[in-house]
DNA sequence: ACATAATGTCAAGTAATTTTTACATTTTTA
DNA sequence: TAAAAATGTAAAAATTACTTGACATTATGT
């Protein structure tokens, strides 16, 4: 059950969507600078709330923002 | 963006889905049989990680055992 | 080259999630 | 109907997510 890890493609989605901004992401979402820095460095996974609001911005489906892979597993 | 809300079907899965018990479904995905209910009574949403963990012991896709939906939206 | 916007880092604090423990109630089964 | 299993409640401690603030670096534009 374990090896598993968050990953996610806001990076990604901020340039290929909008090329939105570090700061208006966050905004939208309602955290700081910070968080949206963390989460995408992958310092820590977001609340599944977090990431449902993360999605709704983009306009796509969560599994699309974020997935859960092998430890390993490059993409 | 706000007005939404983490609803889950955990407690059905179970059921549907082997008959499995609570503390069987804590153990399996590595929390306690405390997280587990307090998850399925909506007292607070998961984590990513342990949301995605809990959609793959029930073999399916992470919304369809947690969505975000507005606030008075029964179903 | 300079200014400004965007991104990154670090650290200490607050808030939310999860654990632990302990006991009470309901459901299942022998 | 009594024992055992499953579910529920509550509260304090621990861990993790998130905030705040302050400053450093990298990119963008004029």
């Amino acid at each position: 059950m374990d090896k598993y890890k968050v990953r996610n493609n806001v990076r990604k989605l901020r340039f290929n969507h909008d090329e939105i901004t570090q700061e208006q992401l966050a905004e939208k979402v309602g955290v700081t600078r910070q968080t949206i820095i963390a989460i995408e460095g992958g310092k820590y996974a977001p609340s599944l709330e977090l990431a449902f609001k993360i999605a709704l911005v983009f306009g796509v489906p969560l599994q699309e923002v974020f997935s859960y892979e092998l430890e390993g597993d490059e993409k």
